[in-house]
Order: C-alpha cells, then sequence, then structure tokens
DNA sequence: TCCATATGCAAGTATTTGTTTGCAAATATA
DNA sequence: TATATTTGCAAACAAATACTTGCATATGGA
C-alpha cells in the first residue's frame, strides 16, 4: 500500500476534522488539544503528526512546546475538486437547467 | 477501528475520486469502469461497493449489469465543512483583511 | 443448449490505521 | 538542584484497507 498524505486524507477522520476547527479558532499546543479529547495524548499526538504530514497544520515549537496552527489554504485543493460537481446539486445549476429545456423547446 | 462510510472517506481515495469522476460524466457498469484502471475486476469492485455504502453513488441492475450513477449531491457536506474555512484563504477575505488594517491604523 | 459476459464471494497477504501503555528526554519552575 | 510539565518514541494489538487470484453464479445471445 501506498501512504497517502494529502488534504483528502487529512479530513477523512473525525477526530482529525475536529482538531482542524480548534485549530482554525486558536493556535495552541499538544496536550491543550489533548485535554479536549477523551482519547490519550498519544492518539492525538499521532493525529497531529498526520495533519502536519498532509500538510494541513504547521508546526512552531517554542521551549518544550510545539504550538500547533491551521494552514487552511491546504483545503483549497479539497474545495476545488468537490466544486467542480457543484453545479449537479446546488440551485443555481437546477435554474440552469430549467433554462436550457426552455431553449430546447423553443428551437423545436 | 470503526468503519467509516461517509462522504469523506469516500472522497479519501485517488481511486474512488477518479471513479467519482467517471461516473459523473456518464453512469457506467462496473467492467467498463473496471477497464479504464490497471487494476483487478474485484479492486473496483470493492471500491464500487464502498462507494456505495457511503451513498456517494447508486447501483442499479438491469439484468446481469450494475449501472453505477454518482450521486453527486452528497459531497455537499463535504463542501459545507470546507467552505466554513473559506474566508481564511480566499481573495475576498484578504480584502477584508487589508480593509481591517486600514480602519485600524487610521484608528489610531 | 452452449458459450461468453457481468458480476459476486471467499480466501489470502502486506500495509496502514487508530489506539493504548510505559518509559525516556528536554525544558521550566520552585 | 529537584520536581513538574510537555512532548517524543517504541512496542503492542485489533481492525480496516487495498489488493490479488480462483471459483461460482446468473443472464444474454448464437
Amino acid at each position: 500500500m501506498e501512504l497517502r498524505r494529502d488534504p483528502f486524507h487529512a479530513i477523512a477522520d473525525p477526530t482529525r476534522r475536529q482538531i482542524i476547527g480548534m485549530l482554525a479558532q486558536k493556535p495552541q499546543n499538544l496536550n491543550s488539544l489533548a485535554e479536549q479529547f477523551d482519547m490519550s495524548r498519544q492518539a492525538i499526538s499521532l493525529h497531529v503528526k498526520i495533519l502536519n504530514e498532509c500538510g494541513i497544520i504547521t508546526i512552531n515549537q517554542i521551549g518544550r512546546e510545539r504550538i500547533c496552527h491551521a494552514k487552511l489554504e491546504k483545503l483549497e485543493e479539497v474545495s476545488a475538486w468537490v466544486s467542480q460537481y457543484k453545479e449537479f446539486w446546488t440551485e443555481r445549476f437546477a435554474a440552469l437547467e430549467k433554462h436550457l429545456e426552455t431553449i430546447k423547446s423553443k428551437s423545436k
């Protein structure tokens, strides 16, 4: 198998999505994050490591603390991928479809 | 571990993203999909099964064929999650930041 | 009916994931 | 300097993933 370290992998796990959410609000260190979960510090540490490898967070070592920051622009890749299909479910698309139908029936 | 069957899991794998892309263009059966990959039919079959479990595709049995359709509106969940952070990297936000900076410096 | 086609199911394998516990190392503070 | 805090590393483990190959089954067409 192959190790996949991209934003899609980063957000695949719900715990990781939560961590991203927390860091988006406020940069914080590992222990501070871990305290907010019902899970061992090590488990969170691993998720943080993965998020870092996926490039979606940045870690800044200050003394013994490692402050994590969200690098949200990495979500752009996901956003771009998803939005190419957005037209298939948004209202705007429904309206466009309707419009095209109108044109079609007129040209008959 | 726990089985996660949601759109985030569906799009975490690059092969599955490709399958979604293909089905978005044209509904097709399993073999037709498999032929376009350098991978066994079984491997694709498994991905299709997972996509189905994640609710992102629909399978329609017609005779011996199983036609797969993309159900792209399921991506809405991903889209919504990502877009809550969009302001942090879009130009619009950059412009807003700049504006706030201007206000700040003026109020000094 | 015979054969090709479309698919499922089962077993097997290597790797990854998500998690825990215990221990070591570095840094801050009293 | 002694102690508490923040963290990393390593080992362990069960379950999931991403594949493969081989065989069975159902359907469609000659």
